[in-house]
DNA sequence: ATAAATACTGTATATAATTACAGTTATGAA
DNA sequence: TTCATAACTGTAATTATATACAGTATTTAT
């Protein structure tokens, strides 16, 4: 996303919901009536802009003829996380995945790849993409990405307090981890709602 | 689908390809251009005869409006096999999933959801769903879909020839299975590409 | 300070697109 | 045999849609 400006976002936002709903884009009257415009004009004047700031194609003389970009309509891969930086930053992008509403219960936004074996006895492996909903609040049971002093983990939370939360590594080989949010910086990035594995 | 002729298939497979592909439906004339009608008419007639046929619906006086419905544009999501028929038989599709292209690496015909540990070791779970594809010929060291005696199982295939198939089961408390096509009934469903699991 | 970008109104028009009506031909079912 | 379905051609008309041009006001970079 090159800066999109509010009102840029919200119609870009409408458009992608429009082509979710109704499986086709809005026309440039459509546009205008959700957001109240009087003209067609103030509709086409933001496909433009929004064309020249890369995240959608519009085709000539094409009704609907609105296509978003790969990235702008897809779901981030995040790889490795670079410190200090928050984790859906540019340069933790690997990829990105198409969007596709309904193939899970929740909402995805955005996949981790996963790096170690902590996880393997629930069936979570190396390179697995697993895919998170940032405002599910986390709970007890669920499997949580969490940052621990900059470090981002993947682990199952078993006691959340105060004082203490305790995230567990779902493998035999590793301990539990006992945080103390008082004195560490813990921050829950969001919870799993889902796997994806590709065997290529 | 209920029952679609040869040349309503087509129709159809052209008009799921241009939403992948644009992002939007066709119009009658595009319809026509690609199959050489003369007329839009016979395009709008096709339409009228898919959208009586209950896998898609038109919106009246709006370009393009052509969606697709739900079952006819996902993918199925098989659950038990019933004995003697295809797998892919109406009465075995529990659900369906919407497609999304480019997701796996490979194209998926259809998921199955996963019963038993018999693939725990390679973080196959009871319930996970696995993507199927039936055209990737199979090849050692692929995991595959395989019936036996109409019986469906999944398995790691580590060894093919005319005389002896043999079966992994990627669980230390499980035995390959030896299979002997010139006895035994064993047919090939397809290659496993992928995993999807739903933390609900 | 000044240009460029943002966010619109208002009007107008060529053309893109839907869709009805009237036919033709072939095929399979009652 | 006769009727329904399928698969078209051909014409035509309404309307849906893209999109240019001319403005205005505000905000944001340079």
């Amino acid at each position: 996303m090159k800066n999109l400006t509010k009102r840029q976002t919200e119609i870009f936002n409408y458009i992608k919901d429009e082509i979710e709903n109704n499986g086709y884009p809005p026309t440039r009257s459509e546009i205008s009536k959700t957001f109240g415009f009087k003209s067609p004009n103030a509709a086409e004047d933001h496909l433009k802009a929004l064309k020249k700031k890369g995240v959608l194609d519009l085709a000539a003389g094409t009704s609907r003829g609105i296509t978003l970009s790969n990235q702008s309509s897809g779901i981030p891969v995040i790889g490795l996380v670079s410190a200090g930086g928050p984790i859906l930053a540019e340069e933790n992008i690997e990829k990105t995945i198409p969007n596709n509403p309904g193939i899970l219960s929740h909402g995805i936004d955005f996949y981790l790849k996963v790096k170690g074996d902590s996880m393997i006895d629930v069936g979570i492996f190396e390179n697995d993409l697993i895919a998170i909903n940032k405002n599910i609040p986390v709970k007890t049971g669920s499997i949580v990405v969490a940052r621990i002093n900059d470090e981002v983990t993947v682990k199952t939370l078993t006691k959340i307090s105060d004082s203490q939360v305790i995230l567990r590594p779902e493998n035999s080989s590793y301990s539990d981890i006992e945080v103390n949010p008082k004195k560490d910086n813990l921050i829950f990035e969001g919870t799993c709602v889902g796997l994806l594995r590709d065997f290529s």
